[in-house]
DNA sequence: AATGCAAATGCAAATCGTTTGCAATTGGGG
DNA sequence: CCCCAATTGCAAACGATTTGCATTTGCATT
């Protein structure tokens, strides 16, 4: 049976694309693989000059495009900062992101899906994609 | 019975709560409540410099800011470009966005909301606020 | 109607996140 | 191991928005 959770090995297939595999972009590869977080640019330049200190923060806004173009990896845009990113692997979910603390939850509601599509479709229109985040604050108990 | 299209008195309301109505504000305002669209800042500062050509683009941006935090206004920032702006009246609604033409078609759905809380809920968290937009090309027939 | 003064303005310069031009470097097919 | 287009680092440019500052202006007060 398939390894739902097996991360696909984004380096080989991006090197049968005709993508060129270097040290910087190897490195960002390696440090979205292992994140748990979604982090922005500039946290991922962070991360990547511990591993290289020569690299440059325009390659990783370069590289963030690459894999977006390439379908490698999800940009969103959260109100307020900058662009944050995740891999693309795995299903589709919104974001639940904690005002206090800009942690973000993922969760999914095929209902809430449906009912968008319902939607489109009433007001004549086919969805490209969509955005859905809950902006909140943790339930004081 | 009340006319629910009424469109508040923000000159009065404003005026109230202890801002001075200027020149620059009274234009704003007006462009405000006569438009039927969504425009950013630089489509009002346009508008407004027919009216008075004095007007600055930073008197826009900070009548914006002190609309959205007096609660005048919503501020949307749709995916790319600039924000875009709304009178604050009238009830909650999400947004279509017409990749194509850059229209914004405003729909409400109850059910969508309610399952957003329940979701919210079951995480642990109360919603301050949401966002919800589809972005999407007409249907072609 | 004239006065006083904090609030608001216009302008230009600064900021933030992101993109781009360019000369120097490098991956990887031949 | 050569070659050359792809990729890089750097700095400068970018678009949207914000800000500092000297000047103007609402408007509460005489």
């Amino acid at each position: 049976m398939t390894d739902r959770t097996a991360k696909p090995d984004y380096e080989t297939l991006l090197r049968d694309a005709g993508v060129r595999i270097t040290r910087p972009r190897k490195i960002i590869l390696k440090i979205l693989a292992e994140r748990d977080d979604h982090p922005d640019a500039m946290a991922i330049f962070r991360r990547a000059v511990k591993l290289d200190d020569s690299i440059s923060l325009s390659t990783v806004y370069r590289t963030m495009k690459l894999l977006e173009d390439r379908g490698a990896i999800q940009r969103h845009a959260f109100e307020g900062g900058p662009s944050r990113f995740e891999p693309a692997d795995g299903e589709h979910h919104d974001h639940l992101i904690d005002l206090d603390s800009g942690e973000v939850i993922e969760f999914h509601s095929e209902k809430i899906e449906q009912l968008q599509d319902e939607i489109a479709r009433s007001l004549g229109y086919d969805i490209v994609h969509h955005r859905l985040e809950l902006y909140g604050r943790k339930k004081r108990r």
